[in-house]
DNA sequence: TTGAAAGCGCTAACAT
DNA sequence: ATGTTAGCGCTTTCAA
């Protein structure tokens, strides 16, 4: 590869001068020099070096993304793709590469050697970090900017964006509150996760304001992954006591595993039984059903992260910006009235 | 950020000793030395700088990967997403940062400034480089090995991966003559990607290899796209002249919109019409329906792709290196006997 | 077993 | 308007 002195030297200038026809300043150089130089540059075909550019301006318009969770393949995930579009799009637009890593690798190997702050990004993203993690801590004492998708939680520290967990939950069961259900189930989301319990908190608001009791046999632990949403429905259906008329599932995939279970079962959705969901993602486990949902926007919320991480970048001083994500609640097919018992 | 002068400084030792303990060697230092280096590197939270590191050793430990068609969104594309989750694992597994860019965007930038060949990626990996495009020769000039994804064609300068288009579009008419038809439309593709010749070749031998005689009426050239798929079916079966019994389109999006065109028309797939594709890609739009096509085995493809770009890297001289992905036929619910006219 | 110092390719203050 | 040169943070040869 040629370098800034091959130019330098074949078009008898210094490196300086090429440095400034490089870059179109700061200095101003005179045309005759210029076309040279540039001459220069296309006959030897030079393109300057990242690392060492890198290595003076600190600014590598990359920025990274880390899915810390072990994930198969973010891009199969209907949370991490949709909002992954929107990353890799706002990014494109602002002339910013992406730089993708699989964060449990990374960590697992060796937890206080985090690549992804080396230098080789401008700013970081950080989806769903897991409650207990390495990574936020460490990520603290370094410099690199970063922005946590999704779990931003109660921590003033970091900046965040996410939507707001508890409202949209209390707003999906006041949805089905509203189409008179009082026996509702909810299938919580895995426990290392902070949404969880405020999708939980959400669910258990919507009840008291109902004046509806609150029955803990009613509310279930899964792990926000269809096969988790399927078991939960047959235990429920399939053991003794008194059946729930709606289910609320902290997201759309365990939804879509409940509903699996209850077609296997023999009963209807919505007539026997309601299911909503939150995500608004793709679910093509029941084609031809439009699954009740609260939309997260999800690709929109990754363009925003985008520009909240380079404002960061952008920031002389360190801040902290912390954004809720508008959402929607979303009416499908799978949320009707009750069944009245004969 | 700390710097290996500060933590040499700390560690009171020089900035070399402190690189020997960062690297493991190649020279060796005295246990007692490396325990109070590692020490400082601790307390000063020292983290190497990426940037530093590149300049010297040429490895960043990060492939380029790069859309160089105008494709909205590649993660929200088909045939994109499984090849790229392909290359996503598999780069984890190698330690491997993946960093994507859009190439369209940055090629109208610049044409001859692409900034994933600066240094920041240690080889490439390029989708579907259109006829006619000028990354590919720039390319060649530039030192960065690279790899070309799904149109290596016949240029023997460049290392690439695909399936055998030719191949799989003949088995694939193959298949739809064995049912009995003898009048297969052809939707071909856009015809800037060499596939679509191909595929369109393999079509024409099927029909060679059956004593079909070749009715140009009945190929009708389309983009890749759903919508071109469903216009063409549209145009071809509201217009005059003798119907075709199947359609082999040159791949499964624009089947896809085939289907949708001829359900609304009042036809039958595939008691009226049959229809395949090629891609097994998923295809929403008509849920409940599994497509007669050609599986490429995407993301396996996408792995593949990995490792051949990191066997250039890896190599000593330049090399080129061409693979052929297996590919298989599978037979869905969209291909049956043709329907004897009364 | 360790230190000193010359680069890697580029930028930008300091000269002229 | 342009040249000189001291770094950026690291690796590695050459010395000790």
């Amino acid at each position: 590869m040629a370098t800034i002195r091959d130019v330098a030297t074949r078009s008898g200038v210094s490196t300086a001068t090429v440095s400034y026809v490089l870059n179109n300043g700061p200095r101003t150089v005179r045309p005759r020099t210029q076309a040279r130089v540039l001459a220069a540059m296309r006959e030897l075909n030079y393109h300057p070096s990242a690392m060492a550019r890198g290595l003076n301006h600190k600014r590598v318009n990359s920025i990274g993304v880390v899915t810390l969770h072990s994930v198969q393949s973010p891009l199969e995930n209907p949370y991490y793709r949709p909002v992954l579009s929107g990353i890799v799009d706002a990014a494109t637009r602002l002339r910013q590469s992406v730089n993708l890593f699989n964060g449990n690798v990374w960590e697992s190997e060796s937890s206080d050697f985090p690549v992804f702050c080396d230098g080789r990004c401008d700013g970081l993203l950080i989806f769903l970090p897991y409650v207990g993690n390495t990574l936020i801590p460490a990520l603290k004492n370094q410099t690199a900017p970063f922005v946590i998708i999704g779990e931003g939680g109660t921590d003033p520290t970091v900046s965040s964006i996410d939507i707001d967990n508890v409202a949209v939950a209390r707003e999906i069961v006041g949805h089905l509150i509203g189409f008179g259900h009082r026996r509702i189930a909810h299938f919580q989301g895995a426990d290392y996760l902070l949404s969880s319990a405020d999708r939980r908190l959400g669910y258990t608001e919507a009840l008291a304001a109902a004046g509806i009791p609150f029955d803990p046999a009613l509310v279930l632990t899964g792990d926000y992954e269809t096969p988790s949403g399927y078991d939960l429905a047959r235990t429920l259906f399939e053991t003794a006591g008194e059946k729930p008329t709606a289910i609320f599932a902290a997201n759309d995939r365990m939804a879509v595993g409940a509903i699996k279970a209850l077609r296997e079962l023999g009963l209807d959705v919505p007539r026997d039984v309601s299911v909503a969901g939150i995500d608004c993602s793709s679910h093509p486990d029941i084609p031809g059903t439009r699954l009740t949902s609260g939309d997260q926007h999800l690709m929109q919320l990754g363009e925003t992260a985008v520009t909240m991480v380079m404002e960061l970048i952008n920031s002389a001083e360190p801040r902290i910006i912390k954004t809720l994500q508008p959402y929607d609640i979303v009416p499908g097919d799978t949320v009707g009235p009750p069944l009245i018992r004969a």
